[in-house]
DNA sequence: ACATGTAATTCATTTACACGC
DNA sequence: TGCGTGTAAATGAATTACATG
């Protein structure tokens, strides 16, 4: 059984929430906006420290200073006037907290006492040895585009496939890259492999080949010309 | 002066044309469809090596010429059961010479004899001595999202910037990336560069430094995560 | 069954603007 | 004022489904 969080819950407090994160965001944060910036940073690498040396603890203390520790470090990253590096540490350190917050609320869904997470593989490995018990829920990291729900069976154009199904497919059609086309055999498989309908899986082999047939392409013709692809000019922190 | 040809004239016969160019295209292939491959593979490759060598011929014959190999090149890499490397070869001849064809229209658009174009790098350099005359236009190729008219002086959110104006401010943006905020003068500057609003500009760079930001953090907390965010699984051809 | 055309939809990104500090 | 941030509107690429020959 694996527990699903969608990657907008942990993605940068900017882009991509959801409006009621946002909402939950401000308020938490708004008692403490414009007060000294080195006192709360202080204060962050306190709470901190104290939360990965608290793990025994139990879950709602987490809580509690996890959202202390977040709130200091919105802070700490909306007003701080720090050398690079350490911005970008202190981000770091936002995300990650943000990342155990979220996975603490998902353990409170599930409303089962003494459960442990094992998510992060650093988290995961630095802490084997710890009070292990039963109830341990896989959590999965899923892209947003996969938020939607098939269970209803209406399906439309443009509306995507889950991502596990495409990999299949994906693997399929990597390994049968000479002649990626279906025989009566190999559209059995897939359909059992990936419960989609044999005209879905044809479909989708169909625009697949199209796709790898415009790409090569567009990649051969774009390096004869002028043309720059690349808008990636972002400099990275 | 430059004379800008937008980039999906000159892509694969599959996305992103639009409709007159699609219907164009059916047009002046559906009489050869269906016959047989070898023939027109033969007759293409007759034809472009014939068109390889005669730069000198008036802007019309050219035309004609290539207009021939488009169509015979078209069913080629439609019905043909090449190896890989053939078919690669045989579409990157189809995209040049559609890259000509496109170059030719705009020299007809002009309306000017004895002219001579000069786009590319290969065949620039290597008819250099060729008789070169006056009135030579400088062809852009230009990416789609500049395509919409900016002369209306109607300016809506989410409409593009034109890339030129956008390139300026990111090397801007580049050059002063320890502290990228505008004073007076710089604004002054870019103002007259770029000859958008002082509105514009304070926007652009707001939220370009909000970019910057959030790109920094997603990087930094992804490569933590299993977020697999490479969807770019596409094997090149 | 296939390649191709194209409609419908989703997603990330870009631009503009609102609000509070 | 200028700033960061929230968010609306729009774009364009990509995905899926279906039509045609």
């Amino acid at each position: 059984m694996t527990t699903k969080i969608p990657i907008n819950l942990l993605l940068n407090p900017q882009q991509h929430d959801d409006k009621k994160e946002k909402k939950d965001k401000s308020e938490s944060c708004s008692k403490l906006r414009g007060t000294r910036v080195t006192q709360h940073k202080r204060e962050a690498d306190e709470l901190f420290f104290k939360l990965s040396n608290g793990i025994g603890k139990p879950e709602f203390e987490l809580r509690c200073e996890l959202k202390k520790v977040l709130s200091s470090l919105k802070v700490v990253t909306t007003n701080g006037k720090l050398e690079e590096n350490g911005e970008l540490l202190l981000r770091t350190t936002f995300q990650l907290s943000k990342t155990l917050s979220v996975v603490l609320s998902e353990f409170k869904k599930v409303e089962e006492s003494n459960i442990q997470f094992h998510k992060s593989r650093d988290w995961d490995s630095e802490r084997k040895e710890t009070n292990l018990r039963c109830k341990v829920p896989n959590f999965e990291i899923v892209p947003l585009n996969t938020k939607q729900d098939y269970s209803t069976g209406k399906r439309h154009r443009g509306h995507r496939l889950p991502s596990e199904k495409v990999e299949k497919l994906e693997l399929w059609f990597n390994q049968n890259i000479s002649k990626p086309y279906l025989n009566q055999r190999a559209l059995r498989t897939l359909v059992h492999e990936t419960s989609l309908s044999p005209i879905q899986i044809k479909n989708w082999l169909s625009n697949r080949r199209r796709k790898k047939k415009s790409a090569g392409i567009a990649d051969t013709i774009s390096d004869l010309l002028f043309t720059k692809k690349n808008s990636k000019t972002d400099t990275k922190v």
